[in-house]
DNA sequence: TGTTCTTCATACTAATTAGTATTTTTTATG
DNA sequence: CATAAAAAATACTAATTAGTATGAAGAACA
């Protein structure tokens, strides 16, 4: 990687860390450059506009992680409950970048910018379906396997799914504590066995 | 009412409105002065900071609100299934003040303000833990009616519930459009009648 | 080696931010 | 009505913000 490129990737990466933790709005530019010990002219010569950069952040570094984590191995899945259940669980109680105090990257995003801010919608519309997509084709791939009843409605129970993750993901925010994640996988199984 | 204590109350109401619709870090002080048309003198003659305002909106006006509106109704439930499936349902389809652009005030304030100040946390996490609580009063009661299966944990499905709605009041705020609500909605109705 | 384009560094600006200091007006009460 | 306290108005400050102007290194290539 040119050493260039490798400048730009390190401001994403750091970013990223910074919103995720702090969120977009209050990330300053000038802690960013102080973080990543790139100076500001590097930085706007990489990206016209801050947004212009969380934009990029959406796209080449949300968009692949979420590609090669949660994309790839749902659609190798034959048996979509059982996955479903050990995916989300793993994003809850395993991932070790993943924090409960922070929440979901994407779903704080989401809450903070789709509302005013057309770039970061599209961006973050699109890689939501793209992951509401892949649910719902394993869904119908459960069906014809037999893994799941075939008067469930994919669609539906994507959303649904989704909103759980979304809605738990919050609630560990303000609570803090993992055990709130217990709770909701408990239900969340629960759930899950009443498509089969 | 006093003419002070109708300055502080249209403060805290037009800035709830303000931070609603536009966050609260981006809701900045000089911007709600400007449309309650109160000086900046009273607006520090009545919060110290920001922060208290913030404090206090959850407080005088949010917590009100729920109590009224949410508490109050499902307190006075008898059969919690049917009543849930109404109470989130209108607040998605009907409510006249909450848009689908904005989202959920109370998840949106949780969201943003959560990581990082303890204050905003423990207020909320007042709100949402009276909440909680009064779902799962309603649900040991309707076990105790025959409404709900008796195998059925109630925390478990308090935690479910709130989540849910959290995370399809965000994904509305993403697609900006009550149809992913209708999708919600149904498959929130199939779940609900598993607990029967 | 000299030249050109890419990449980065430095110093600045104008606007906005939360909050303060001080004075003036309004209200309540004797 | 007089006076004191409450409530509000005005003008300011210091810090932070995104973004710019300009020039200097660095790399690529003739």
């Amino acid at each position: 990687m040119s050493k260039a490129a490798n400048t730009r990737l390190t401001i994403l990466q750091k970013a990223f860390e910074l919103i995720y933790t702090k969120g977009y709005q209050t990330t300053s530019i000038d802690e960013i450059i102080a973080t990543t010990k790139v100076t500001k002219g590097a930085f706007y010569y990489h990206f016209k506009t801050k947004d212009e950069m969380g934009v990029a952040i959406i796209e080449e570094i949300l968009k692949p992680t979420m590609l090669e984590n949660f994309i790839k191995p749902t659609e190798k899945s034959q048996n979509p409950i059982d996955d479903f259940y050990n995916m989300i669980s793993y994003l809850l109680m395993e991932d070790p970048f993943l924090q409960v105090k922070y929440g979901c990257p994407v779903g704080n995003l989401t809450q903070e910018m789709s509302p005013w801010n057309n770039k970061f919608s599209e961006a973050l519309t699109e890689l939501v379906n793209q992951w509401k997509t892949t649910i719902i084709k394993a869904i119908e791939k459960g069906q014809n396997g037999g893994f799941v009843r075939k008067d469930v409605v994919p669609e539906q129970v994507a959303f649904f799914i989704l909103s759980g993750y979304w809605g738990i993901r919050n609630f560990g925010k303000l609570q803090n504590d993992k055990s709130v994640y217990v709770v909701y996988l408990q239900e969340f199984k629960k759930y899950l066995n009443t498509l089969k």
